[in-house]
DNA sequence: GTTTACAAACCGACCGTTCGGTATGTCAAG
DNA sequence: CTTGACATACCGAACGGTCGGTTTGTAAAC
C-alpha cells in the first residue's frame, strides 16, 4: 500500500464505499484493483500495477483470486454492492418523501464532486458500458447491482405514493427508471466534458423532472 | 474484409453510418475498427483483429495510421461524427416542432433495435466512458461530438419555442441537456439488462416528460 | 526514377498465469 | 514439552502468448 499517485486519494467514490484503509491481503487487493479498474477500466487494469499499488505479491494475488476475471467478480459482488448500498440504498430506505431524500441527495452528491471525480465518473457505469456486452457473468452481476438499485427507488417511489409525497399519474416504476437512467446520463455527460457545471445543469433538470411529480401541481 | 462473425451484420449502428461496404483499404480498416472497437472497446480493440476482419496487412494499416491512437481519432472525427449526423442532427435540422420530431424518431429507433443492438449499446457512449478520462485527445473530440449533438437540440427547442411548440417555462439548454443525457442513459439501462423492453419502458418516461414540455398544458 | 501502396517478417515489452518453494501457525500424538 | 503432519499465507522467477510498432522488400503508378 504505497502511492496510488493516479487515484485521487480524497475520491468522492472512494470515500462511500470505505473509510479506513484497507488492513489485511486480500482488503488491499480489492481496493488496489477497484482503482486500477476505476482508472483504466476493467480489462486494461493491469495485474502488475494493482500489486504494485497494493504493496503485495503476485503470489499473495493468485492466492485470494484463482483469476482475474475472479477479482472482477468479486468488485461487484463486495465493494459495489456495498457502494450502491451507502450511495442509494439507504438514503432512501426510510422516507416516505423520496423526492425531497432524492433532491437533497443530488444537490449533496453533487457539491462534494471534484473536478477529478467527475472526470473518473460512476465506477459502476464505466464498469458496466465496458463489461455487460462482452461476458454474461459479468452482465449478470452488473444486472442484479443496477436492479437492487431500482428496487430501492420503486420501493420509496411507491411508499411516497402511499403518503401522498407522490403523483399516482405514473407508475413508480416508470419514474424510477427514468431517475435512474437520467442520473446516470448526467455522471456521463458531465465525465465527458469534465465540467461540474455540466453536472450542476443537468442535475437541476433532474430537480425540476422530480418536484414536479409531487401531487396536486 | 472476410467474416465479422461477432459483430452483427445488421447492425442499427452499422446501418446508421454508412450503406455500402467498403471498397478501399483506409475504409476498411475503419469499418473494421470501428466494429472490433464497439465489441471490445479501444483499449482492448486488437490491431490483429482488425487487419484479420478487414482482410489487410499489418503494412496497410501503418501505411495509413501512424498510431493507434490516431485510429481512434479517425473514427471520432469521420465515423462518429458522420454518425451523430445522421442519426440526431438530420432528425431535428428543418422542424419546428422538436418534440414531435423526438417521440417520432425515438419510436423508430426502438422499434428497429435488435437484442444484439441492445447487448452492444451505443458506441459513443461506450467510447467516451472508456477513454475521456484517460486522454485529453480522445476527451476534446468526445466532448466536440456531444457539443454536436447538444447543439442541433438547442437550436430546434429553440425554433420550437418561437413557434409555440414548446414552453418557455424553461430554458432550452437545460431541456436539451436533460433529454441528452436520458437518452444515454436509457441506452446504458437498457445494454446493462439486455433488455428491449426495458428500453422501450425508458423511452416511454422519456417520451412522457417531452409531451409535457408543449405549452399551455 | 521516384512515389505510393501495400506485404511479410520481426522486435522488445508486457500480458495473465503457473509453479516450486518458504515462512509461519495449528494441533494432536508421543 | 517436543515432535511430526498438515494448512495457510505468501514469494518471485519463469512461461507462452499477445501487444503495438518497426523494418525491409516489392510491384505497380506516375
Amino acid at each position: 500500500m504505497e502511492q496510488f499517485a493516479k487515484y485521487p486519494q480524497q475520491s468522492a467514490w472512494w470515500q462511500s464505499w470505505h473509510k479506513d484503509p484497507p488492513e489485511n491481503t486480500r482488503d488491499k487487493i480489492l481496493y488496489a484493483a477497484f482503482c486500477e479498474v476505476h482508472l483504466n477500466g476493467f480489462q486494461a487494469a493491469s495485474i502488475q500495477n494493482i500489486i504494485n499499488s497494493a504493496g503485495v505479491t503476485k503470489g499473495a494475488l493468485y492466492h485470494y483470486f484463482s483469476s482475474k476475471d475472479e477479482i472482477g467478480y468479486a468488485l461487484l459482488d463486495e465493494i459495489f454492492t456495498q457502494y450502491i448500498d451507502s450511495t442509494f440504498v439507504e438514503v432512501l430506505r426510510d422516507t416516505d418523501d423520496p423526492i425531497s431524500a432524492l433532491v437533497e441527495h443530488l444537490n449533496q452528491t453533487g457539491s462534494q464532486m471534484s473536478e477529478e471525480d467527475i472526470a473518473l465518473g460512476c465506477p459502476l457505469d464505466h464498469f458496466s458500458q465496458e463489461m455487460a456486452p462482452i461476458d454474461t457473468a459479468f452482465q449478470k452481476r452488473l444486472d442484479q447491482l443496477y436492479q437492487k438499485k431500482h428496487t430501492a427507488l420503486v420501493d420509496a417511489l411507491k411508499r411516497g405514493q402511499k403518503a401522498g409525497n407522490v403523483t399516482r399519474d405514473v407508475t413508480a416504476e416508470s419514474i424510477a427508471m427514468m431517475v435512474h437512467a437520467t442520473m446516470q446520463g448526467c455522471m456521463a455527460m458531465a465525465k465527458s466534458s469534465r465540467s461540474l457545471e455540466m453536472l450542476m445543469q443537468c442535475g437541476a433538470g433532474l430537480i425540476h423532472y422530480l418536484e414536479q411529480l409531487r401531487p396536486s401541481s
